[in-house]
DNA sequence: CAGCACAAGTTGGCCAGCCAACTTGGCCCA
DNA sequence: TGGGCCAAGTTGGCTGGCCAACTTGTGCTG
């Protein structure tokens, strides 16, 4: 066992990700069915060759992006089929992206520095005049065309990323290695036709939905980092979301209590 | 009445839900100071006799609520208690909609009640053959119609919907009054063509597109409380989200130009 | 003094096993 | 026939241990 462990490790990732990204591959081309129950876990564990705590691990991944159910004393049983993009990846598309173990890629198609518009400045909180990093990309799913991204950065970070090479798969990688952090968002999301530029890149007619994400990402302290609009062809991506009244009242209890 | 979450909350049963709670508390109170270390895994197990696999479950919960950083070779790391959101906007239409001050509508199109298929049952918990109460509503801003509403109500709560007036435009207020509350909910966000019924109530064409948000809501203890699929017309209505390290938030708001 | 090598400390990951709690279906009995 | 009991199957939870990968401080060396 301990071989075989060792054998699995030179392909650089853990092993219960890649037990997560083979079953959501099962479960989102249908091989349980709609609704369907999952093998039990002793049996994902015989079939994988890895211990039951890895299948574990691996489900409550899936669990997690609200793809399995998990209740005690009962087969696991698929929700949905669709690609899922939780929230605790939502701030790179490249981690997205490789959590459901497909291949992220990504084409830079423009790299432009001007001068910031109203809006952009707005977003950015930046000074009139200052001058910002506009890019479009186009970003791919195992080479399938399935986003278009509009990304502004303000001279800071802009600087670095018009360095980096234009077949670097992630931004925020490398800019995190550049002290650079992404760690607030705030997102709108909502439905937009689209243009010529859209069309051309995504495949699809002009005029077509698409559906839109707006993102302004800010480090620690609250400065913004930058200024997105990512454009999806639909049914390539679904934004998924848990909320709860619990965990607010329960830090709310928390700071009452000092 | 501070401690009594926290008492429920250590008193659930499982170990590292307690420690997770008990290290909850420290840390919101300061206790490891602001962005201060925290003590090592191996540590916090002798400190709690318990295993370190125990401390690792209970760390995890921390980390998936963004107190704790998370990195091979370092101490974890407190990141920061701030944690206020009011998420009574998204959990209930009405309420968002007078927030906004628009006067919110309903008309209730049908109510019927049915056994659940195998999908419903899933996602409300249901035993085979238990009967469910689906309601499809059309839902107005200011008189406008902007969405179509369909819900599947497990008994419970569906004997109480079916009790209320047609022409109620809150449901969730006197759900509450009858002890039901709507407290947790997962949703996915993605686009979707309309149907027959739906391009006849929000007067749009069929095949025309719809942002759509699925939802599951639970009450306090985990209990699915409601299944529904919201299909509201494009340009009415955006989703806007705040994810961070330190928390997650979503709203929803009307749509501003820009 | 600057820089490098190294060791100690820490988290990530995996394993094998054990028991408890819960669900389900079948069997038995009234 | 109907209801209750029971056993098998399944997931939740916990232990103790092991190694790998990574970080950091220390001390040595040029």
């Amino acid at each position: 066992m301990t071989d075989m462990a060792l054998d699995q490790d030179r392909a650089a990732g853990s092993l219960y990700r890649k037990v997560a990204a083979d079953l959501r591959e099962a479960i989102t081309s249908g091989s349980f069915g709609e609704a369907g129950r999952l093998p039990a876990e002793g049996a994902l564990a015989e079939q994988y060759g890895v211990s039951r705590g890895t299948v574990r691990q691996a489900l409550a991944m899936l669990r997690a992006d609200g793809l399995v159910t998990s209740r005690r004393g009962t087969r696991r049983v698929v929700l949905g089929t669709a690609r899922v993009q939780s929230f605790s990846e939502l701030l790179s598309f490249t981690h997205w992206a490789r959590s459901m173990g497909e291949e992220p890629g990504g084409r830079l198609e423009s790299l432009i520095r001007r001068p910031a518009d109203a809006a952009e400045r707005e977003h950015l909180r930046l000074e009139p005049g200052t001058e910002v990093y506009v890019t479009l990309r186009l970003r791919t799913l195992s080479g399938i065309p399935v986003m278009v991204e509009r990304t502004v950065y303000p001279p800071r970070v802009g600087e670095v990323v018009a360095e980096l090479p234009a077949d670097v798969v992630s931004h925020t990688e490398p800019l995190r290695e550049h002290g650079i952090l992404f760690t607030d968002a705030d997102h709108t999301i909502d439905v937009v036709a689209a243009n010529a530029d859209d069309a051309r890149l995504l495949g699809c007619r002009r005029g077509s939905p698409l559906l839109r994400e707006k993102r302004r990402t800010t480090d620690p302290t609250g400065t913004p980092v930058e200024w997105s609009q990512d454009r999806y062809l639909p049914g390539t991506v679904a934004f998924s979301i848990h909320n709860s009244l619990a965990s607010s009242a329960l830090s709310r209890h928390a700071r009452e209590s000092d």
